[in-house]
DNA sequence: CCGTACTTACCGATCGTTCAGTAAACGATA
DNA sequence: TATCGTTTACTGAACGATCGGTAAGTACGG
């Protein structure tokens, strides 16, 4: 049972034993779990409060996943799984650095607002275990092919290099990745519409340009 | 015990029953859970670790305060204190709206740096209690200062108004905020050379002035 | 009557916390 | 200086609650 990420079931209809409701796919398993996990933590979310807020029994839910541990793994894996897949997009291996760098950001932005609640959970990891390790470490990886892209536009002189590289990446990380602490997905403010002003702010600073 | 922060008991000297070490005050236990609670997430720490960790026994914890959430409200109280004692500076209050809006941003670099224990756990928690609430809603009244100093720089002119001023707020302490996942005391970096870096990314951009 | 999708009942481990007891140091007294 | 009572700073065992997870049984559609 859930293995890779069977991402759909073929849509079960029949009603379980105690009423007409149709009975849980793993998606909707997994989707309110990393919802809690990111509301209360992953550590402070017992496997009781998933089962009450699915309106079922603790032991249902072993039915869809082998355990907690499951349903963390499901989670980060479709996190990263995006945020890896802007890398090999064209956009980012084509054309100048600082090109490449802002297509990344962006696909980055997108993929925060597109997968939040996975990518929010990956943001809060804290390593306790292998499979947190594992999945921070596939996450640094993603953070050095950004300061690689850094390196390149600082070296092209499109970058400005009075701030040291690793710092700059950080903070600029720093920038994007907090989107998930606020960022409310179906608001006012679009994914692209965000894109934009992080590339602003992040390139040409909060001061008026002449220029802009 | 414990109430508002004693800062310093009169440095006991003698020995304990079992060896020659001395024993802990309130400010080892604490130093000791902070960093703990930071390494592995406040819920994941259990007070056996913490224990193990002073090499004392759980209960011996006890004797210096009520509780684990006496360890957080001790720990949180430092880092928010600190930050709101920025706000209160002459160089907050007094001058134009960006020189105070610059004015708290390094102030907050240099609280962060300073205290950087103390306001990672602040900034990692989830608001799972009242004590957690209570903090969050202390940070937010921080971050709402800042929020009218946008605003006011913003009506001034000196800050570029085509990007939102919730949204710039935001990206701001984003960046800022992220300081406490990668920043090490002592090292090469200073908190003034980082404070720097933040206040030159943040109003002029990653891309080079011809002005600077 | 078989597979699906659960149910109730329960397991051992661990959690934060409490409690009774105590060894060592200190201050006062004689 | 010897003795005594108090305070300080613990120890070790145990508490009830809750944790993640399991075993066995079962209602229901096909």
């Amino acid at each position: 049972m859930s293995q890779p990420l069977p991402a759909d079931q073929p849509a079960p209809r029949g009603g379980n034993g105690r009423s007409g409701r149709a009975p849980y796919d793993l998606a909707t398993v997994l989707d309110i779990a990393v919802a809690a996990f990111n509301e209360f933590g992953y550590d402070a979310t017992s496997m009781g409060t998933l089962a009450e807020r699915l309106g079922t029994s603790k032991s249902a839910i072993y039915y869809h996943v082998s355990g907690k541990a499951d349903l963390l793994r499901l989670a980060l894996e479709r996190g990263l799984g995006e945020l890896e897949g802007v890398l090999s997009l064209p956009g980012a291996q084509e054309g100048p650095a600082d090109a490449r760098l802002e297509f990344v950001l962006r696909g980055a932005v997108r993929v925060l607002c597109e997968e939040l609640p996975s990518v929010t959970l990956l943001l809060r990891l804290r390593g306790n275990t292998d499979l947190e390790r594992e999945a921070l470490a596939r996450r640094r990886e993603f953070d050095h092919a950004v300061a690689a892209l850094v390196d390149e536009s600082r070296a092209d002189g499109t970058l400005r290099a009075d701030v040291d590289a690793r710092t700059t990446t950080r903070l600029i990380f720093g920038m994007i990745n907090s989107i998930v602490e606020w960022y409310k997905p179906g608001g006012p403010l679009t994914p692209e519409q965000l894109a934009d002003d992080v590339i602003t702010v992040a390139f040409e600073g909060l001061h008026p340009r002449p220029s802009a």
